[in-house]
RNA sequence: GGGCAUGUAGCUCAGUGGAUAGAGCAUCAGAUUCCGGUUCUGAGGGUCGGGGGUUCGAAUCCCUCCAUGCUCGCCA
């Protein structure tokens, strides 16, 4: 089924056809949703950006244009304003059979894609032997969010946990071991993770001050690679650990991702190295192996190097991340790959697919993006920081959102004179505690720093999860009181559109399908987000106006499945942005 | 110094070529015999950082300047 907006521009790239006697030449309809609902509800603007290559009028064509239009059964006759805008209004007819049509559809009218294909997704992207901290959490959330979309749209989509597990890091933690901390590289869980950061954080220290360190490090790293199995098995230990830490924090965040580390592409990267190499690109200098960037310079105009390989023969992130590239291409088959990162990695990501490019690894028909995401900063504007002055571990700051909300949610309770459980307030704390901080990230627009602030996204008012989830659970209280099953209403029950409010929520159910075709592509969750709280606003307006369980028999039932089909879009809706729903709260 | 991003209402932000620039919060004023008032209606509040340009039309594209942030050869 094809949405609205979709219908529609086949319809004018047809009349535009016929009006200006083309064959079939591919003139972007321009239509786009009216832009003040005074205008109807679409618009194309087509007719004003043809004038000048047509010679006409822009009214002229588009009254040229109107004429050859068939949309009769869609829309009442268009009409022309302004310099020449054709506006169109759905007729009410039309609207009931869309949603009489969706509400017998579990998708709700979204088409899964004609042409599945294998798409990856790189987030979230932890460190070994480190916590995850708040610098985690946006790859995560908005990662796992576009996967859910790509996926509902039917894509093959591949979610890859690129875990830092390699490198010098590893024989520098490796080396502090063993000098301060031996049981650690031999026996499970000697130590906790927090004390192993601790050991982490010193190692780094002591090695930026340290040569002779430095290559006692650099030894670790040779045994590691080259597979020593003490070496291999200290390493093991370290990463099981993590891996159960992560875990938690995934599980708690209901977030899936297949593992699969920089180690991975260890044995990969001699081969980025000769190929580079045998593509006339790589160079050495100072020792280093390097290819030499276009549109890259240093502080004295010079050319910058992307360096595959240091002059100590050891490979760093940028030979990694080509070499999963091309292993992503050549064995995986995926034709879009798409990075979520921090917008400070945009300049890095530029130079890895320049080199690829110019390498000729990069087929036509694969796309490659980078996501990146501004900063998450404190209510003062800085970065997000414990008074100590660390990063915010994420399992800190995820509860302190539930013991926040269950701290309302008790009060509120108190207040209104319910009785509840403690198992039901701790379920809903963490449902709503956890959605809030998803929500607050996902709801803005990902390229800008964003300001964490408990109190604005456990706000039960404005643009919030909560708000969200509210509107949901009163909904489904509808049923409850009214002792109705949604699921009963029956296939002869049909929608009616009578009132303002009622029209004005049919439009807006209608429009998720085109919703979630643009998040497909821009890949910017916050238009989710956006068209979700106009929902529940259009709703509330609605259910302002028209009593839903008082109403008499055809009435009645058009209303109890406008409030299904708002409630079932909410819920996946939400499940997209990986938000689960409460029937109560 | 170079590159990239950001700059829109008091605050947090939508809006990447279309009509009178929108929303939430906050502020103020109203509604309610109510199916969860976590509601609804309305008001005030903007030289879209400044300046120039392209266009029938610019918050949006180009140039320039200003402010802030991130980043710039062997960390990831």
């Amino acid at each position: 089924m094809n949405s609205i907006q979709e219908e529609l521009k086949l319809k004018f790239q047809v009349a535009i056809a016929q009006a200006l006697d083309t064959e079939g030449a591919e003139t972007d309809p321009m239509l786009v949703p009216a832009s003040n609902p005074q205008f109807g509800d679409y618009q194309s603007n087509v007719a004003m950006s043809l004038a000048k290559k047509v010679g006409k009028p822009p009214r002229a064509i588009a009254e040229s244009i109107v004429q050859h239009l068939d949309l009769a059964d869609l829309c009442e006759p268009p009409t022309i304003a302004g310099p020449g805008f054709i506006n169109l209004t759905l007729k009410p007819a039309y609207l009931e059979a869309q949603l009489n049509a969706i509400s017998r559809d579990d998708r709700l009218g979204v088409a899964t894609t004609k042409h599945p294909l294998r798409a990856i997704v790189d987030f979230s992207s932890p460190n070994i032997a480190k916590e995850m901290h708040v610098g985690h959490l946006r790859s995560t959330i908005i990662g796992d969010c576009i996967a859910r979309i790509l996926e509902f749209r039917g894509q093959d989509v591949l979610r890859l946990n690129h875990v830092g597990d390699w490198g010098t890091q590893f024989g520098m933690l490796i080396a502090y071991l063993r000098e301060k901390y031996p049981e650690a590289l031999t026996t499970r869980d000697a130590l906790d993770l927090g004390d192993l950061v601790e050991f982490y954080r010193q190692a780094k220290k002591r090695f930026d001050g340290d040569p002779a360190f430095q290559e006692t490090a650099r030894l670790e790293v040779v045994k590691l690679q080259s597979g020593v199995e003490e070496s291999r098995f200290a390493w093991n230990l370290l990463c099981e650990q993590s891996r159960r830490e992560f875990q938690q924090i995934y599980q708690l965040l209901d977030v899936r991702l297949d593992e699969r580390g920089e180690s991975f592409y260890n044995p990969l990267l001699p081969a980025v190295v000769e190929d580079l190499d045998q593509a006339g690109l790589l160079v050495e200098d100072a020792g280093a192996k390097c290819v030499f960037l276009e549109g890259f310079t240093n502080k004295a105009g010079e050319p910058l190097p992307l360096i595959v390989q240091k002059s100590d023969g050891g490979y760093n992130y940028a030979t990694t991340d080509l070499a999963a590239l091309r292993y992503r291409i050549q064995e995986d088959e995926a034709k879009r790959i798409i990075y979520i990162t921090d917008a400070g990695q945009a300049s890095h990501f530029a130079q890895v697919f320049q080199v690829a490019r110019r390498a000729g690894w990069i087929p036509d028909d694969v796309e490659l993006v980078h996501v990146p995401f501004g900063l998450v900063l404190g209510e003062d504007g800085r970065k997000v920081s414990t008074r100590a002055g660390e990063s915010v571990r994420l399992k800190d700051l995820l509860e302190e959102a539930i013991a926040r909300f269950r701290a309302y949610l008790e009060a509120k309770c108190i207040e209104d004179q319910r009785e509840e459980t403690a198992e039901f307030k701790a379920e809903v704390s963490k449902v709503v505690g956890i959605s809030a901080v998803k929500y607050a990230d996902l709801s803005q627009n990902r390229t800008s720093n964003y300001i964490f602030s408990y109190d604005k996204m456990l706000a039960p008012l404005g643009n919030t999860a909560p708000y969200m989830l509210y509107a949901y659970a009163r909904i489904r209280s509808i049923g409850r009181k009214g002792q109705i099953d949604f699921d009963r209403l029956g296939n002869e029950a049909k929608v009616l559109l009578q009132d303002e409010t009622e029209l004005n929520l049919a439009k807006h159910l209608l429009q998720l399908s085109e919703t979630i075709n643009a998040v497909e592509t821009d890949l910017l969750p916050n238009r989710l987000c956006q068209y979700l709280f106009e929902l529940s606003q259009k709703f509330n307006q609605f259910y302002d106006r028209c009593p839903v369980l008082e109403a008499e028999a055809p009435v009645k039932t058009s209303r109890l499945l406008l409030c299904d089909l708002t409630a079932r879009t909410l819920k996946l809706g939400l499940a997209l942005l990986g938000i689960p729903v409460l029937e109560r709260m």
